[in-house]
RNA sequence: GGGAGCAUAGCUCAGUUGGUUUAGAGCAUCUGCCUUACAAGCAGAGGGUCGGGGGUUCGACUCCCUCUGCUCCCACCA
């Protein structure tokens, strides 16, 4: 049967994916065998695959199928996560194309637009991951708002508030006047902006009464100044140490407000007066918390002045800021303005100016888990890989702020808080409990007099318990409740791949979760994958239109070579360059393991072939140095070094593998190869297909399956990674000096035009590499015959070389330049004279041979001894040549 | 402003408690090859003194200080 010269991924990736699917091998239920574990990042709901899921997904399938080949019960449990946020941003956008808008919608209403939805495009990049090779356990596909988890989520807010952990009150959040919407910090965009900074004169007050004194306080908010409750002063300001005590005057509205001192005031910024206001600026917001001030409120949730502001009411805000700077003008409280650029927030969906504004959020209290969650980091129980993030990870829990965990949304889960009439409310799993909890305050209540909160729990309050509900959705919420058999089996579990980014949101409160409900940490190994950028290290965004669609690579490149293009360039923690050359770099990878096996299986044995002490020298060698790069393998897998593993393969495979084993034994045209090393070579083939296939799947599957008569349902998947048995590391060293000899004797060839057809003599010194290693160089480089040195008689040109102290010549009579050849020799020995002379100021120095260690001085002693006698060797090469 | 990190060949990166032949890899480059598995290939070659300066040490890419440049996280100046 004729192979094609060339590897087409798009048949075989379909294929293999279904056979794989069809025989149920991603599937894992408990049993006696150690689990393997790992839980998805759930990827939005909404998403669609990009080049960090790509990098994120295929080192979690990595990791897994080399855990499943090494008889482990592996579990890779998928998901998406119903982000809250976006999602019901891009379910407003889809109504509002369509002429409805959210606001004239019930909210059930919406919540039904938002599940069509789900259900039309939720699955997308789970089908993408297929495309990939991911082997998740499909059976096992979790929604962070599937019924029961979400239960799970209502239950752990019950289970806080019972705690004593979870409370309401006010903060200042990121209003959206225009999306009439709270929003996260995440969604807040700073964008630098031109603006006015406005000096203004605020007069000194006596007993209520303006003075002609007053002060100049610097502000890009004129509008706010009626919700002034202080203008602040540093301590240590000695410019306006008389100050203290004092009251000045608002402008305009001649409201006396208190001078105070606070050290977050900027000595040296604007005139080091401070306006403080603090219904409208966060950190005028904490002035007034420290120092006990009123809180005037004076916008509206649509960015509008209310009665409070008692000037200009019923003005949008920065028609409002116009006309009292006029006005400020016209009353002589303006001393100048100038030009000013600051960073201003902007809504990620609407690009309306974000306003400060405080309102009534519900929080979570957070410094005890986070000590707790510290721990696990501190005491080594989690291992963050690199562990530079240590240090960040650190930083937050000591750190932490309350977690405000209320979004003015509806999808999601909606907070399990009921109001009574009163104003009062009560915390339950649901209706009916609440409404005995209400009955016992007042017994008049009826079920339809409780009003639920309208709002519903930050996204990152359910993905938080995704490591715990995926196996046991009713565990959260009740740390007493016995586990079920699958998170008793799978908790905690293996290896988190995930983004330094959700190090705080997500990583450090799944440890939190997991030692509340499960007394456990939900991971033991957290890998930081980078961020995937472009050649230009630009993040790739939609908007830049700088990233590729993995779907398309992986059409042209196929699968396996995405994912070796995208592993060869990425270390743990590091952000990886992308570019489409690394992923054309695995496709000829696949390229070549497919004309590998097209060789081999082209080859025919025969028992009448005796094999030949140089083919049994190769076996020997590929076979030791097979057990050897097991072990770096393994040491580099230890170590979440996972493109060193798949380097070091990458080269086993391309130049021990190909170059030189196959090179070595490869029958001449038209005839047999020995059955001993058609049948060695077969096993090395099958062993290497199976260290490679966690990072190739596919290719190695269909090689794997055509190397020999499989049965049905078995795969190279659930093959036994290759284990390492003991090998002689001085035997793989002396074949890499004889690789090193061939090298030479072609670099001979080459420079001197001396066909490879041409069959030269080689002379070498006895007893320095084995002779059966000597069999390869014949072979390769078309040596007639290898004899010993002292045969080589004293009147023939030719090259000399040396591999370490072991000395060759080849007779090139016909060939020889003599000055070229003296003049190499030259250069070698002057290289070495250098070389020779740093190692004897070395020993000469009394004070290194007295106080380095034993074994540095000996070898310091060995390079000396090396570099003698090779120069003595050369200089009697060169004598010789010259002699002729 | 607070915190963390990085700087090694053209590019991307290794270099594991300072000492194993005056720094390694992959890619790219150059040269020669359509050699009967592969031109998505084969063979060979060139290329860095480890950001600058200072220090510790018998010895520094590796430790300390400093300067320069860059990146990320957090908080953001009215």
């Amino acid at each position: 049967m004729e192979i094609p010269a060339k590897y087409d991924p798009a048949g075989t990736e379909e294929k293999w994916y279904s056979y794989w699917l069809s025989h149920k091998l991603f599937h894992s239920e408990p049993d006696e065998r150690e689990p393997y574990t790992i839980v998805i990042p759930p990827p939005n709901v909404t998403g669609v695959l990009h080049m960090g899921h790509m990098l994120n997904n295929t080192i979690q399938d990595v990791l897994i199928r080399r855990a499943r080949m090494s008889g482990k019960n592996a579990c890779w449990v998928p998901g998406t996560d119903h982000a809250s946020i976006a999602t019901e941003a891009k379910v407003v956008s889809k109504l509002k194309a369509e002429g409805i808008e959210k606001s004239e919608i019930t909210r059930e209403e919406f919540l039904k637009h938002a599940w069509d939805w789900k259900e039309k495009h939720g699955g997308i990049i789970l089908e993408q991951l297929k495309k990939l090779g991911a082997s998740c356990d499909w059976d096992r596909t979790k929604f962070t708002m599937d019924p029961e988890l979400s239960d799970g989520v209502i239950n752990t807010f019950v289970h806080y508030y019972k705690k004593g952990l979870i409370y309401r009150g006010v903060r200042m959040v990121n209003w959206d006047p225009e999306g009439q919407t709270a929003v996260s910090d995440e969604e807040v965009i700073r964008k630098e902006t031109k603006s006015k900074l406005y000096h203004l004169r605020y007069y000194i007050s006596d007993n209520g009464k303006k003075t002609d004194r007053y002060i100049v306080v610097a502000t890009t908010r004129p509008e706010t100044i009626m919700a002034d409750s202080a203008v602040c002063i540093h301590p240590d300001d000695e410019r306006y140490s008389y100050l203290k005590g004092k009251k000045v005057l608002i402008p305009l509205i001649e409201k006396e407000i208190p001078i105070i001192q606070d050290n977050y005031v900027t000595m040296d910024f604007g005139t080091g007066c401070l306006k403080v206001t603090p219904a409208h600026d966060i950190n005028d917001y904490e002035i007034g918390l420290r120092h006990n001030l009123p809180f005037t409120d004076i916008i509206d949730k649509w960015g509008r002045l209310n009665e409070e502001a008692k000037i200009f009411v019923g003005e949008e805000r920065f028609e409002a800021r116009k006309k009292i700077v006029g006005m400020l003008y016209e009353k002589g409280h303006m001393e100048r303005e100038e030009d000013y650029t600051s960073q201003i927030g902007y809504s990620e969906r609407t690009n309306a100016v974000i306003e400060p504004k405080l309102s009534l959020q519900w929080f979570m209290k957070m410094d005890d888990a986070a000590s707790r969650a510290l721990e696990y980091i501190d005491e080594d129980k989690i291992k963050l890989i690199p562990d530079k993030f240590r240090n960040s990870y650190r930083h937050w829990m000591e750190n932490v702020k309350d977690w405000c965990i209320s979004r003015q949304l509806w999808w999601g889960q909606r907070i399990p808080a009921w109001y009574l009439p009163d104003g009062s409310y009560v915390v339950a799993a649901d209706i009916k409990e609440a409404l005995v909890e209400a009955k016992k305050r007042d017994s008049g209540i009826e079920e339809h007099m409780l009003i639920q909160d309208p709002d519903v729990l930050d996204t990152w309050f359910s993905s938080w318990l995704w490591p715990i509900s995926v196996f046991d959705p009713e565990k959260p919420g009740f740390p007493d409740k016995k586990p079920n058999r699958d998170l008793e089996y799978y908790y905690p579990t293996n290896d988190l791949v995930t983004a330094p980014e959700i190090l705080f949101f997500w990583v450090a409160r799944m440890v939190m979760a997991g030692d509340e409900f499960c007394g456990n940490m939900p991971f033991r190994n957290v890998y930081l994958t980078g961020i995937v950028r472009d050649k230009l290290g630009r993040k790739m965004s939609k908007s830049l239109g700088n990233s590729p669609d993995p779907i398309d690579l992986m059409k042209i490149y196929g699968a396996d070579g995405v994912r070796v293009g995208m592993l060869l360039c990425s270390s743990a923690g590091n952000d990886i360059l992308f570019d489409e050359s690394q992923v054309e770099q695995g496709r000829n990878f696949s390229n070549k393991i497919w004309n590998a096996y097209r060789l081999v299986s082209g080859w025919e044995s025969s028992d009448n072939v005796s094999q030949n002490e140089r083919s049994a020298t190769a076996v020997k060698w590929f076979d030791n140095l097979l057990s050897y790069s097991f072990t770096i393998i393994e040491d580099h897998f230890s170590k979440f070094r996972i493109s060193d593993a798949l380097m070091t393969l990458y080269k086993l495979f391309w130049d021990d593998f190909c170059s030189w084993y196959l090179e070595i034994i490869k029958p001449g045209r038209g005839e047999k190869i020995d059955i001993h090393t058609h049948q060695s070579t077969n096993e090395f083939f099958d062993k290497l297909l199976r260290l490679l296939h966690p990072f190739m799947p596919f290719i190695t599957e269909e090689l794997w399956q055509n190397l020999e008569k499989r049965d049905e349902g078995d795969s190279i998947m659930i093959s036994c990674m290759p284990k390492a048995v003991e090998y002689d590391l001085s035997f793989i060293k002396k074949a890499e000096e004889c690789k090193e000899a061939i090298v030479n004797i072609r670099n001979i060839r080459q420079s001197r035009n001396i066909s490879l057809k041409e069959t030269l003599k080689l002379f070498v010194t006895d007893n320095s590499i084995p002779s059966e290693l000597l069999s390869f160089i014949t072979k390769l480089v078309n040596i007639e015959s290898v004899k010993p040195i002292s045969e080589r008689g004293s009147n023939n040109a030719g090259a000399s070389f040396m591999v370490g102290t072991t000395e060759f010549f080849i007779p090139l009579d016909n060939y020889i330049d003599k000055e070229q050849e003296v003049e190499k020799i030259d250069a070698e020995i002057k290289r070495l004279d250098g070389f020779l002379n740093s190692v004897n100021k070395k020993l000469s120095n009394p004070r290194f041979v007295e106080s380095a260690p034993k074994e540095v001085v000996e070898t310091e002693y060995n390079k000396q001894r090396d570099a003698i006698t090779k120069i003595e060797k050369l200089t009697r090469a060169r004598e010789d040549l010259l002699k002729l």
